[in-house]
DNA sequence: GTTCATGCAAATACTTTGCAGACTA
DNA sequence: TAGTCTGCAAAGTATTTGCATGAAC
């Protein structure tokens, strides 16, 4: 949190309760916007949707915070304050998982095929998680 | 085209000439619902933007047709008539280029870390295409 | 002819913008 | 106090639903 709020200092932002909340939620687990809406709704009662998608468009613009897609038209926001991962989304309870990977071989796999230059990329499993086998 | 005409008609369906557009104008490369819609519309001079939802959902629900998610609130359908591959999007132009990978190590290290079953898997790439470098 | 599909209108959901008042630093 | 941030209202997009007409088989 300490270096969030001198992130946002450094930038002239401020560490409103609003934003602090929206962090707060977003420790345990990625969140779509209406996910984050109610969980801040019913602990610190009041936030608006408004706000809410203001905070997370200056926090992916920051790099505090980032977009992942879990399927189609499903947007979720995430912490970056953690290492590179993936996911693995169960599509039976909806249970999302983090995995590390070792995805160097398939980068280089690219360079070999393409002459694309890869900046980023995005690796996420769907099937069904241990409970629900 | 006609094995998709078969499993229209198989389950009951017919094959009109917006479907017969809507498959045409897939085969070359992934595209948004906006995009399909003014393909066709400039090829054919008419198709609602409801039947293109409404086609495109009949598809994916029939396997025709599957939607890929490149970039946060960017969904694109692609036909599933090909083999398994991956894409290289280009943030710079917005190219597609299509990519197929070994990924059988990624899915076992998968396996050996997780007791998650994997059905499916999406992987895509982000960066800059040859031309834009 | 029967039944499914399309187009239009309108409803619903999602996201962005404008502005006055509230709050952080 | 200055300047950012929030909440509310409303505008803009994107997607879904209902229904009468049209088309496929």
């Amino acid at each position: 949190m300490d270096t969030i709020a001198k992130l946002l200092k450094g930038k002239g932002q401020r560490l409103t309760s609003q934003k602090k909340e929206v962090i707060q939620v977003l420790q345990k687990k990625p969140l779509t916007v209406l996910q984050i809406l109610t969980l801040v709704k019913s602990k610190k009662g009041m936030i608006d949707k408004v706000t809410v998608y203001r905070i997370l468009t200056s926090f992916v613009k920051l790099g505090i915070v980032k977009e992942i897609n879990l399927g189609a038209r499903e947007v979720r926001y995430e912490l970056t304050n953690c290492e590179h991962h993936h996911h693995l989304v169960c599509e039976s309870c909806g249970q999302i998982e983090d995995i590390q990977l070792c995805e160097d071989a398939l980068l280089k796999e690219v360079q070999q095929q393409s002459q694309f230059k890869v900046k980023e990329h995005s690796l996420e499993f769907f099937g069904t998680c241990k409970k629900c086998q």
